[in-house]
DNA sequence: CCAGACTTCTGGTCTATACCAGATCAGCAG
DNA sequence: CTGCTGATCTGGTATAGACCAGAAGTCTGG
């Protein structure tokens, strides 16, 4: 296409990511030392690490560094498995952090759900981690009257899907996706550590069971180099 | 977050798309023209403009300027409804190039499918574009067994899945997606318009029938900013 | 030994300037 | 009217230098 030469150092810096001298625990140097291997400026180098960035074959953590981005985790958003399992089925370790529940109407998600906009709704927000990195920042809202004191219980620790299925015999059935690229907004990429305006995935599901009554909302906003969204589709016409 | 100049110069920059008088035909005014009025530099006024292009608010064509781009289009890979059909729904103008059709044994294709490597595909390499914007490159691979004579007829210009459950009576009953936010290569870059390694989004889908004999396997890049995935799941447990 | 202050290192943002290369269009020659 | 040429517009890429703010390690006084 062009012989821009950002583009050439990008395939140099490309060659770096797999030396283990270069980039110790898959920490890259610091620009200022990378500009001057290279014999460039930082500006040029820094369009050449946001083009790598882009292909998500490196990330940054705030004024910390660059770093060797993991291989993408594998999603189905129309499972039913808990993050947890398949996390940790791919060989990575999961965790979970609780940012807060309420119960309040939020008329995106009745909008969504087909119910008044003042419908009060159980509301979580959460943040997953795989491996100690932030991925995604996601809220959910619950009709409560599908799943009353559904608060009260450990909705931390085990799949809420499975919970719902178990404790309120839900059944899931209808669920309506909706997901695009984004950048990332101020509160998620603060909750992610990144700066605002990041590259993101978002995913958005409404949920209602074999009658059509509604049960769910989520909303989540993962770091776009993060995952890889795999669908399995049988049956229908 | 931060106080950073470029992110207020983004929030003033959004406030100009809406603007006709600054904006005529969605066409940005010139680089050096906006640095200017907002008293900056070209650099600080691209990191601004690189903020919006994330945000799916604005594109660029090469070395002709920037542009306001246009909704999202929602689409349903999941769906058979050809591309001219939902693409007109929504009220835009679709049209579809074919760049060029093969048959030989693609690797990748065959092992989605679980054929043999050497497996001769029929091959249509096409690209798309809503309202005279190419948003689309792909390609895609038949089974020949399944679809024989394919090359032959008429497959640009009605809806292909149409044609393979019309004319062949096949039924497309499991599929298998993957998609990712990638940048985009070389070729499908050069192919859309744009410079190599923008931000795009790639749709992988393989597509047995309801005797699990593989059917058809395709790989689509996307703009980034020209679509909504969209998926409506019926049944199931 | 520990908590807090200080230093240093990192990326984040910005200014100013320069030249290159493709897109576009006006104007000229045939 | 047509087809080419060249000027001029645009964004693309690059240099050089500066200061700021947060992260992290170090040092010091209790």
């Amino acid at each position: 296409m062009s012989d821009a030469y950002y583009l050439r150092l990008t395939d140099r810096l490309r060659e770096l990511l797999g030396d283990p001298d270069a980039c110790v625990e898959g920490r890259l140097p610091a620009e200022r030392t990378l500009a001057e291997r290279f014999r460039t400026t930082r500006v040029t180098l820094r369009q050449a690490l946001a083009q790598l960035e882009g292909e998500g074959r490196i990330h940054r953590s705030n004024r910390r560094g660059w770093f060797v981005s993991p291989a993408r985790l594998d999603y189905d958003p129309t499972r039913d498995a808990g993050f947890n399992d398949y996390v940790r089925a791919q060989g990575r370790r999961p965790r979970t952090e609780v940012l807060l529940t309420d119960t309040r109407p939020h008329p995106p998600a009745a909008e969504a759900l087909g119910l008044p906009a003042d419908q009060p709704l159980f509301h979580i927000r959460r943040r997953r981690f795989v491996d100690d990195r932030a991925v995604l920042a996601e809220s959910l809202w619950v009709v409560p009257e599908r799943a009353p004191g559904l608060l009260e219980g450990d909705y931390a620790s085990h799949s809420l899907w499975g919970q719902l299925r178990s404790r309120w015999g839900l059944s899931l059935a209808h669920r309506s996706l909706r997901l695009y690229s984004e950048a990332l907004p101020e509160r998620e990429a603060a909750e992610l550590g990144v700066a605002a305006g990041s590259a993101g995935l978002s995913v958005r599901r409404a949920i209602f069971d074999e009658r059509r009554r509604p049960v769910e909302y989520d909303e989540e906003h993962w770091l776009h180099d993060a995952l890889c969204i795999t669908v399995e589709l049988d049956g229908k016409a």
